[in-house]
RNA sequence: GCCUCCGUAGCUCAGUGGAUAGAGCAACGGCCUUCUAAUCCGUUGGUCGCAGGUUCGAAUCCUGCCGGGGGCACCA
């Protein structure tokens, strides 16, 4: 019996009782149905309220016309009668308090090692495809700490969205048109011919070596700049890129984070076939709209259509596109590739962007609440000291990498909600106790492997299986823990929120580490092996694989040993 | 000024309208003859920023204040 299934048999009590009481009134007149959202069953705080409890009673007593407490004895009858449920009892203002039979709870741990990998997947988000954009540095010099996060977070998000059956595509977008970009080249070209840096040339040390690297790469280029110095400055420039581009791959690579998509702007800027460019078609799509008009010797967009506080421009005065209408174009590009939702991740830096885009959802035509969504999350702070550019304390993601790893930075980035403010402690994340989250979950993980080593050199299998006997309390709890997971992974993919995921292995760890002190898999001094501990063999690998399973999601590894 | 996020234990933070608001750390006190004591157990610790409102019920939803972060470009 899963937390699932109990919802779906109180549903339909609940249902066949209001088609009683109300006599179909309720549906005739067209009220809501029934689901087992609405009888969700949620693991209670205190261990007196067993097992499992609903609050369906007290939703539903008003529609119903009844006393919530006489509802819920009413639900309890039935629900009590249902196999594999030991009790139910009605408590406070008209909670359902439900115990299962050990033996109901206990067939968890076999279903979680049968189903392996399996365990946890659901289809709550099946035939949704979803273009999740995130990370999008320009590619003008190395990740740092400021696109960490999104990094972390938008992988993660990712990995729970595929794990609720969506078709999720990971997409990076490239700036690499625009004046950006020519900066960039020109720090580059002036670092390779061992110039003075211009004027507003990008700082930094990895300007020196890139600039030693294109010189590597092409030998000609201080002759070519004497003679043609735009041709020179092409050549760097392109070179740079691209090889910028590609460190910034690889380091994503080592974090675990994985893109689909790289689009570069450039293609939005450059003519197709017809003659004419995605941005100049997009352009004249939204004119036909109507939502475009030209003012001041500019084109105009009319966003204030669709709730942004002021009308974007598309062109500058000079004629050259504005970096807005390359976003418009994009958009129109992740429509016309057949994307239903449009996920955009971005920093609190950004919040000003929400408005315009959500507005130039609208003006293509697409539903505004169900198309797009922007998720802003806020920026992230080392050891209490604000990163900025101008104090000097960028720290790049390589760098942190070497520091404190991919799986402690991983965990960490994303066990906190987007919205929430987060401060990286190098010291803890680096420590190897309990003050370390990522370390308590990974320790878990490696003393079930250890237990299993242990068990097949002292003879314990898993020939035997009788959840009847798995009656310990901190079995009880054990194995609802277990029994939670596919409706965090559910909750966390419907709420774009991972965090859930780091939080419920933390706990599920806490009671993994509280079964271990109480129930031995290991007969003690040699005594006989019985069923109870090949029994508990079961709860143990199946305690090991929902933490990898939920690791998995955070991109995180799972040791055999620590 | 407008928009937005945040304010919960000494610290860092969870908490999808439900029961006595939780975790880790810190502080104090316990358990090693061990399937690794890197774990575990106990105690201490709260005006959920403030004030109203909504309802059977509010840390959670609404309004207004207070305090803090971020944003309000024909920049990229």
């Amino acid at each position: 019996m899963t937390p699932q299934e109990l919802a779906d048999r109180l549903a339909r009590i609940l249902a066949d009782i209001i088609s009683e009481h109300g006599r179909g009134s309720d549906r005739d007149a067209g009220g809501p149905d029934v689901t087992s959202a609405d009888t969700a069953v949620e693991r209670p705080k205190n261990r007196e309220h067993g097992d499992w409890a609903s609050n369906a009673a007290m939703k539903f007593a008003k529609r119903v016309g009844a006393n919530p407490r006489e509802l819920a004895q009413r639900i309890a009858e039935r629900i009590e009668a249902v196999d594999g449920v030991a009790r139910a009892e009605v408590a406070g203002p008209g909670f359902i308090n439900i115990t299962l039979d050990a033996a109901s709870a206990g067939e968890t741990a076999r279903r979680v090692v049968e189903q392996g990998d399996a365990y946890g997947r659901g289809d709550s988000l099946v035939g949704q495809r979803i273009n999740l954009e995130f990370v999008s540095a320009n590619p003008t010099g190395p990740l740092h700490l400021g696109h960490t996060r999104w990094a972390a977070l938008g992988d993660s998000i990712s990995r729970v969205l595929r794990a609720a059956g969506a078709d999720v595509v990971n997409e990076y977008y490239i700036n690499d048109a625009g004046s950006q970009m020519n900066k960039f080249g020109r720090s580059v070209l002036a670092a390779a011919l061992g110039e003075d840096a211009p004027e507003d040339a990008y700082p930094g040390e990895y300007i020196q070596q890139l600039g030693r690297r294109v010189r590597e790469q092409l030998p000609e280029l201080p002759e070519l700049a004497a003679a043609d110095r735009d041709r020179a400055l092409d050549l760097a420039q392109e070179a740079a890129y691209q090889r910028q581009l590609a460190e910034i791959k690889d380091s994503l690579e080592r974090f675990n984070v994985h893109f689909d998509v790289y689009f570069s702007e450039r293609t939005l800027h450059a003519a197709e076939a017809d003659g004419t460019s995605p941005i100049e078609a997009a352009i004249g799509r939204l004119r036909e709209q109507g939502h475009v008009y030209e003012e001041d010797g500019a084109i105009w967009v009319r966003t204030t259509d669709f709730g942004d506080d002021k009308d974007r421009v598309f062109t500058r005065g000079n004629g050259v596109f504005t970096y807005f209408a390359a976003d418009a174009a994009y958009y129109l590009s992740k429509k016309d590739r057949g994307f239903g939702e449009k996920i955009y991740l971005l920093g609190a830096d950004h919040h000003g962007y929400i408005g315009r885009l959500t507005a130039i959802a609208g003006a293509a035509g697409d539903d505004v609440e169900a198309d797009i969504t922007v998720l802003i999350g806020q920026l992230v702070n080392l050891n209490g000291a604000r990163l900025s550019k101008r104090a000097g304390n960028i720290v790049e993601l390589d760098d942190l990498l070497e520091w404190l790893g991919s799986d402690a930075l991983r965990y960490w980035l994303a066990r906190y909600p987007a919205d929430s403010p987060l401060s990286l402690d190098g010291e803890k994340l680096r420590s190897r106790t309990n003050d370390n989250p990522v370390f308590t979950v990974q320790y878990a993980h490696a003393r079930t492997r250890a237990v299993d080593r242990n068990a097949a050199a002292a003879g314990v299998d898993r020939s035997a299986f009788d959840p009847s006997l798995l009656t310990h309390e901190t079995e009880t709890e054990l194995l609802g823990r277990l029994q939670e997971y596919p409706g965090i992974v559910a909750g966390a993919a419907e709420l774009r929120e991972p965090h859930r995921i780091a939080r419920y292995l933390e706990e599920l760890a806490g009671a993994f580490h509280r079964w271990y002190d109480n129930c031995r898999v290991i007969p003690q001094g040699g005594a006989a092996v019985e069923d109870l501990h090949r029994t508990r063999l079961w709860l143990n690998d199946a305690v090991g694989q929902v933490i990898r399973n939920g690791l998995d999601l955070l991109g995180v590894s799972a040791p055999e040993r620590l």
